[in-house]
DNA sequence: CTTATTGCGGACATTCAATATCTTTAATGA
DNA sequence: TCATTAAAGATATTGAATGTCCGCAATAAG
């Protein structure tokens, strides 16, 4: 019951993307060195984002990755889902069926309860991440950090962004 | 990010013990035969159940585990932090320290808006599991299994508890 | 008292997924 | 052409989840 830290890895890169310029590129090199976090790996989730159609990558010198989509159509719950897949956090194995008192032509209907309320609580966690969006983060990030250091970090990413 | 089976396994143990006279106990061994899991592996869940004080578990022949608090009081939350742990799903870490435009000296406060949202989605997941109680899950299987199913089922165990 | 039964706790083996790295290929701009 | 980059896949390494085992202490029944 732990995500895996790709997602934290996924969300600040998302996060840095959307502050790129428009049209603008970064590369999974300039990404992991910006985190500090091993290079080959972070591809491994840069292309997992990739592939859900959230970012787009573009090959050859000056090439990197950028925002498929406009910031504020991309949910903390597509970015995550992106990385972990969409499976529900809890996975019914039908073990009622082996209950020695149930007949072998006896129906039963459905989930049972308890599986219904683990949905529903899985639901509820997929709701919030659903509400939350790229531009939502963008907006919290500039009010609450110094300004010396967003205007930092994004020299630091202008230096080494290219393209459009 | 999926739980573990014994989750499951311990929602329907508990749901067993709930439906048991006041005072009467159920063996480990019943629990495993009725559920077609392995004993010795379900007993770790059910100890981890003990320890949170959940369950109570009684020595000697004819001994077992009954309900340590009335099944009112017993939420799906208890039940699967007895068994997960309480540590949240998003563990964060502090990649943003590793940001090349840090000073070594500046101050960063506090969990960043990533790690509030992935927390407040978590919570959310919490606040459904703890509105549900065993007895909420007892009321509704009695209201949706048939008839003939529950009273095979307490026959079933009625015929392997013992104690008062 | 003796004996069988049961939960408790720890040690241990096994299996599988997460983590991390590497190599090759194809595309692209300089 | 040539250097650079993402894409895709193969492959190690690690660690957690899963499953088993054994000795111990408590307890009730004979
Ligand atoms: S939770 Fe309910 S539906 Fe899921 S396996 Fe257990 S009994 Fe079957
Ligand atoms: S999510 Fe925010 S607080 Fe957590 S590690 Fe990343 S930057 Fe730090």
């Amino acid at each position: 019951m732990q995500l895996r830290n790709q997602v934290e890895w996924a969300l600040h890169c998302c996060s840095i993307l959307a502050g790129l310029p428009p049209g603008q590129r970064l590369s999974t090199k300039a990404l992991a060195e910006f985190h500090g976090v091993p290079k080959p790996y972070l591809s491994k989730a840069l292309q997992s984002l990739a592939q859900a159609g959230l970012i787009e990558g573009t090959l050859g010198p000056s090439g990197g990755y950028r925002l498929a989509r406009p910031a504020a159509e991309i949910s903390f719950l597509e970015i995550t889902e992106a990385i972990e897949g969409r499976a529900r956090s809890f996975a019914c194995t039908e073990i009622r069926r082996n209950a020695p008192c149930l007949r072998a032509d006896e129906q039963i209907s459905g989930p049972c309860q308890v599986a219904r309320v683990m949905w529903q609580a899985d639901e509820a966690w997929r709701a919030v991440l659903r509400s939350q969006s790229l531009a939502d983060l963008s907006a919290t990030l500039e009010a609450e950090l110094p300004e010396r250091l967003l205007a930092d970090a994004e020299a630091w990413v202008g230096a080494r962004s290219a393209g459009g």
